[in-house]
DNA sequence: TCGCATTGACTACATTTGTAATCTCTCATC
DNA sequence: GATGAGAGATTACAAATGTAGTCAATGCGA
């Protein structure tokens, strides 16, 4: 288990883009990230290379530039985010949250027919 | 709707104390937090007194010293850390959280039984 | 009544985070 | 070879946070 790289929220935005495709340059994250009232492309360049110094992205030199992709894991994020809300505001017990959700969170019909199916493939592997 | 009182990690700690049992004079929310390696008493009265200010807890004089209780409710902050999480973590759509839990968590043969009931306590209110 | 112990108020300080600006190096161009 | 533009590196700075220490007021015990 790696050291568990720890992201802050607006460094995560600079991950999603690069989730989203990687490898890209400094200047096409700056592009995703900076249109509307977005940041400043100084913003940017400093999220880019805080995560480099954690270790959350790579960078390979091309030209005179870098091309940057992720090494911390959109999954292995979401799994930590998420074992964190766990732990910290549920007990790290799962049906207060689920619990929760289901009571504060608008369920659309297509939400319910997923957890069902969900529940389904659990009961089969359990068998 | 009021204006969103955001909490700390740490502060959450002392609000959890609170949360269940209040009202507390500060020793006995310090007793309930520094035990074993825990916080110096400092820490947990700089605690007490950044909730006050930000409006998460209340005071009443009791002699020489206060009572605390919550003004925030357990129920809310769990909301907002949820829906933070949906929206930071999944793109604000919760079957995919749903699902990164069926995943990535342990499901207790409880935590299923628990879930079928809750959908179709919401199916039945659909009707 | 006077000083002390206790409680809350205020101050302190390093780290992380959001948000940039400035510095510096290097390659393409004149 | 000199120079300027663009890329990344370094520096900046305020607010929030974790973690305490110091100050000040006040009621209790001697």
């Amino acid at each position: 288990m790696s050291a568990a790289i720890s992201i802050s929220d607006a460094e995560s935005r600079v991950m999603e883009v690069l989730w989203r495709q990687a490898p890209q340059s400094a200047e096409e994250v700056v592009a995703a990230l900076c249109i509307p009232g977005g940041w400043h492309e100084k913003t940017v360049k400093t999220l880019l290379n805080r995560l480099l110094h954690k270790g959350a992205l790579r960078a390979e030199k091309d030209g005179r530039r870098y091309l940057y992709s992720p090494l911390l894991q959109r999954a292995d994020w979401q799994q930590n985010e998420s074992r964190s809300l766990l732990d910290r505001v549920f007990g790290g017990k799962l049906t207060p949250l689920l619990t929760h959700f289901s009571e504060h969170e608008k369920l659309s019909a297509k939400d319910v027919t997923e957890l069902r199916k969900l529940l389904d493939a659990i009961d089969h592997k359990r068998h």
